[in-house]
DNA sequence: CAAGAAAACATGTCATACAGGTTTTGGGCA
DNA sequence: TGCCCAAAACCTGTATGACATGTTTTCTTG
C-alpha cells in the first residue's frame, strides 16, 4: 500500500513507524495545517492507522524531536513554528563525528551571511536596525567578558539574518550557532592584544554602520574582512 | 540528576524522553564514536539511565529519525553517516506550512550555489568533473521527457555541491531538492517554446564548461543567469 | 577444524495499566 | 438566565510484560 519510492523524506526505511510519520505530515500537508492547528491524538491515529499506541507514538516523538511538532502532557500535539530543532542535531552530529570541520562551516557561514548582510542593509526595518546596532554596543561594553561578548557576536548574526527577511536564512545561521558557541573562544584567544580585540568588535559596528546606512556593498565588504579575520583566528588557533 | 542547562541543542524541553536522547548524543560526543559505531543497546541504557525501555526506544528512535543514527532489527543501533534526514523534513514541512516560500528557498539556493560553482571550478577532481558534464549531457539528450531533465538537472546541481568538497553545503543542496522537485516543472512549462527550454539545458552546459575549464568567476556568472532565469519563470508562473 | 544447530541477544510490535495534566461537561448557586 | 466550580472525559507520559523476528555468538558434532 505505501509506495517504497523515495519521494518524500525519511520515506526510506520500512518499518509501522516510517509510514506513521508518513501519515502525519501527509495529514498536515492535505488538511493545509499551519503553526499551531491541532493534530489527531495519538488514539485516533492508531485508530486510523491500525497499529498499537507504541508505534504511533514513536512516530509522534519523533517529529517532536525534529521540531516539526509541539507535545506536552494532556494537550493534542499540534503543528510547530519554524524552528532550528533537527537542523542544528544534524550540523552538530556532523562536526562531533568528524565528518564537517569547523572551518567548512565557516565558509558556509560567509557565504551565507555575506548575502543575509546585504540584503539587512536592503530590506532591515528601524526595529531590526536598532536590534543590530544594540547586539554591536552591547560588545562593546563588555569587551571585558568574552563569554558576553560572544552571546552579543551571535545575536548580532542572528539578528541581520532575521533582517534578511528570509527565514531559511535564519534557519541556518541558528543551526550553526552551536558550532560557533563552541569554537568562538578559541579565535577569541588568538587576539592577544587588547587592540585587536577592540579592533575585531569594531569590525561589527562597521557592519551595522553599513546596514544601517543601507548600503549592501559595504556592508558585504565589511562583513567579509570580518570572516577572513575569523577564520584565519581559527587557523592559526590550529582548527583543521 | 539530569542538569537542566540548556547547552545542547533540543534540551529544552523537559522529560524523560529529552533527557535519554541528551544521553546517547553524549554518549557518541564523549565515546568519540564515529559513523558506523555501535551504541549500547536498549537494555544497556535502559539499565544506565534508570528508564522504562519505552522512553529509551522513543530516543532511539527520534534520533532514527533525524538519520543521526541507524536502526534494523536484530543489529545495535549505530552512528549514522551524514545525511540530509532531518534537514529536509525542516525545509518541507516550513514550506508545506506556509512559513517559507519557494522563492526565499531559490533565493538560498542561489546564493549557495554562487559559492559551490566556484568552489567546484576550483577543486573539482577530474571524476567529478565527468559526472557534472554527464549531467548535463544527459539533459540535453532527453530534453522531451521533462522528467528525466529534471532528475538529472537536481543531480548536476547536487554533484556541483559535491565537487566544492564541503559536506555542508550537499547537506543544505539536497535538503532543496525536495521543495525543487516539486516546483521544477512549473518553472518549464513557462518556458513554452522547444528553444527556450533548450536555451535552458544550454545554460547547465555553460556551467559544466567552466567548471572544467577551472573558471571559478565564469562558472559563478553562468549559474547567477541561470537562477535569475528560473526564478523569473517561477514568478512568471505565479508562484509567490 | 569446519559447518551447522542452538542459545543468547537485539530490535519491532502489541496490550495493558496507571499517574498526572488539560479540556469538556454539567450541575448548583446567585 | 448566567456564572462558577467540581466532576468526568480525554490526553499524554511512563512502566511492565509478552512475543515475533532478525542477528550474533557459542557450542556441538561430524
Amino acid at each position: 500500500m505505501v509506495s517504497d519510492r523515495g519521494i518524500g523524506p525519511d520515506e526510506t526505511n520500512p518499518g509501522l513507524v516510517s509510514a506513521a510519520i508518513q501519515a502525519i505530515t501527509q495529514h498536515i500537508r492535505v488538511e493545509g495545517l499551519g503553526p499551531g492547528d491541532l493534530l489527531p491524538s495519538e488514539a485516533d491515529m492508531t485508530r486510523k492507522l491500525s497499529v498499537s499506541r507504541t508505534v504511533v507514538r514513536e512516530a509522534f516523538r519523533s517529529l517532536s524531536a525534529m521540531r516539526l511538532i509541539d507535545m506536552s502532557a494532556g494537550r493534542r500535539a499540534s503543528v510547530a513554528k519554524l524552528d532550528i530543532g533537527a537542523m542544528s542535531m544534524v550540523i552538530e552530529h556532523g562536526v562531533t563525528t568528524e565528518q564537517i570541520s569547523v572551518q567548512q562551516v565557516y565558509d558556509v557561514r560567509r557565504t551565507i551571511e555575506m548575502r543575509t548582510v546585504a540584503l539587512a542593509a536592503l530590506r532591515r526595518t528601524d526595529a531590526e536596525a536598532a536590534e543590530i546596532q544594540k547586539c554591536a554596543r552591547l560588545m562593546r561594553e563588555n569587551y571585558r567578558a568574552p563569554e558576553i561578548v560572544m552571546e552579543h557576536d551571535i545575536a548580532f548574526h542572528e539578528a541581520i539574518a532575521r533582517a534578511s527577511h528570509n527565514p531559511v536564512f535564519s534557519l541556518i545561521i541558528n543551526a550553526f550557532s552551536g558550532v560557533t558557541r563552541r569554537t568562538w573562544v578559541i579565535g577569541w584567544r588568538t587576539r592577544v592584544t587588547e587592540e585587536e580585540q577592540i579592533k575585531m568588535i569594531e569590525g561589527h559596528a562597521d557592519i551595522a554602520r553599513a546596514i544601517i546606512a543601507g548600503n549592501p556593498q559595504l556592508a558585504a565588504e565589511h562583513m567579509a574582512a570580518h570572516f577572513d579575520k575569523s577564520v584565519k583566528a581559527l587557523i592559526d588557533a590550529g582548527i583543521a
